[in-house]
RNA sequence: GCGAUCGUAGCUCAGUUGGUUAGAGCGCCGGUUUGUGGUACCGGAGGUCGCGGGUUCGAACCCCGUCGAUCGCCCCA
């Protein structure tokens, strides 16, 4: 920002431009997203990134702090209120309604993007973020819930993710979370003055979070607080012992969490989230910000937007906080690059360089040929001839480097590798000799000084 | 909305209690050297010290304002 020049029109703050190897944790979260929700045959959907502000006022509640603060809403041309899209079941819910996908039912739905929450950056929090999603929707069975969580607890072991662990409540059924809650309001009500200035405004819009406040003038009283194990009705608590045992046949480990209260109106029964463990490495990269991934069963939204009783659950994963937690020193996936840590599929195979001005074109005609071998390759053309090559050895980008061009009447690739694990020469090499393009004769492997080995096909 | 810390070259940062033409490493460009396991040598370009005002003989440094970034509170993925 600094040196801009004033002319330059600034980010907005809040969002980022992912590059390098943010960019390849990014892609790798996705991808394997991707594969973990066809492996449930969770069907893919698209969804507009904005809707009638309505839609989110009505399904998320006024009073949340989502909507009554953090809405991006503006008026379109035609004096209708739109809002970008702060999460994605709202949306979603909409869309089943609107699209008649009851004929579905139940549907599992999967989904990915950004979303857009106007609140003050910090770690691991964007004004622009971007979520995984998933929906089990028209399913009020407890293995429904079940089945959401065993793909969530996968997607996190598909992505190396370890140290974190599955916090898991029941809000109970609609007058179950009523009664407890009025509970509450009467317990705190009698120690108001002693609690602290949030928890004072909490108990008038949000009494349920009390019982995640860090400040220690509410942590005493919270101990003592009213549990929703008391107000549970049978039926509530049948469902909640029906998605642990499920659980544990599923081998997901999960943890008792009787203060976990999600912080939309939606809720009803089973919530979640998934939280680093206390100390551990995933607590520390994330900075303040704990949950990677959360949600639960929101039996009563559909109807607050007109549709038909519909129950439903579903979770939402941060991606930029899932990219965090990546492992970069695991070998299956990352290469250590001096300084700098590079995914390796963000590593050509093979850079290849010119030995002369003159050989220029010839080169670009050979990485075409590679390319479409299925070989990926960078190729350098700046820079002095000479020093192309050391470069691309030293500072490159590709897992191997190339130099050709002409030697007497022929022509010469002297490739040389610059990873730890070595390429299949050999592979490569008959594949080469396959072409019709070039002519490849046998490979010669030459020992430098140093004893590396260096392997020169000639060409002709 | 509140609080803390920080803005010096493309990047990461030095810059001594305020004192001549603001420095280093990396990167970039050029020259020399060399075909090679991440470390060759020499040279060069590049900075309104975020911006605006104030104090001072003199400000990158002190004061005020402003913009931006980072981290935390609230809340959330």
């Amino acid at each position: 920002m600094s040196k801009t020049p004033s002319k330059t029109p600034q980010a907005i703050r809040g969002t980022q431009d992912i590059f390098g190897a943010e960019a390849e944790a990014f892609a790798f979260v996705v991808e394997t997203f991707e594969r973990v929700r066809k492996l449930y045959r969770f069907r893919r959907v698209e969804m507009p990134v904005f809707e009638r502000t309505e839609v989110f006022s009505r399904a998320i509640g006024e009073t949340t702090d989502v909507v009554s603060k953090e809405m991006y809403s503006f008026e379109d041309r035609g004096g209708e209120s739109l809002t970008l899209r702060p999460e994605f079941t709202a949306g979603m819910a909409r869309a089943y309604i609107t699209n008649g996908w009851q004929q579905h039912a139940p549907v599992k739905l999967a989904t990915h993007g950004p979303l857009f929450r106007y609140e003050r950056p910090q770690k691991g929090r964007y004004r622009q973020f971007h979520q995984l999603d998933a929906e089990i929707i028209g399913a009020g069975e407890p293995q429904a819930d079940v089945e959401l969580l065993a793909m969530a607890d996968q997607l996190l072991r598909e992505l190396g993710i370890s140290g974190v662990t599955l916090q898991l409540n029941t809000l109970g059924d609609a007058d179950s979370r009523d009664a407890w809650r009025a509970a509450l309001v009467a317990y705190f009500r009698e120690v108001r003055g002693e609690l602290s200035e949030d928890s004072q405004e909490r108990l008038d819009k949000n009494p349920l979070r009390i019982l995640d406040s860090k400040d220690a003038r509410d942590r005493r009283f919270v101990a003592d607080a009213p549990r929703i194990d008391q107000f549970l009705s049978d039926e509530a608590l049948r469902f909640f012992e029906s998605v642990t045992s499920g659980l544990d046949a599923a081998g997901v480990k999960w943890a008792r969490a009787e203060s976990l209260v999600r912080g939309l109106d939606y809720y009803r029964h089973t919530a979640f989230e998934f939280v680093p463990d206390e100390g551990s490495a995933a607590a520390a990269a994330l900075g303040s910000q704990s949950t990677i991934l959360g949600g639960g069963r929101y039996d009563g939204l559909m109807e607050s937007l007109g549709g038909p009783p519909t129950s439903a659950v579903g979770w939402a994963a941060g991606i930029e906080r899932l990219a965090m937690l990546l492992d970069p020193t695991s070998p299956s996936r990352f290469v250590d690059m001096r300084q700098n840590r590079a995914f390796k599929a963000d590593l050509a195979a093979l850079e290849l360089v010119p030995s002369a001005r003159e050989d220029e074109r010839v080169t670009a005609q050979l990485a075409n040929l590679l390319r479409r071998l299925d070989i990926s390759v960078v190729t350098t053309f700046s820079g002095k001839p000479q020093r192309r090559f050391e470069k691309a050895r030293d500072h490159g980008h590709a897992r191997s480097v190339g130099s050709f061009g002409r030697r007497g009447d022929k022509f010469e690739l002297y490739l040389v590798n610059r990873t730890l694990d070595d390429p299949d020469f050999e592979a490569l090499s008959n594949r080469l000799q396959q072409n019709g393009e070039f002519k490849f004769e046998a490979c010669s492997v030459r020992r430098t000084h140093s004893g590396v080995a260096a392997h020169v096909w000639t060409v002709s």
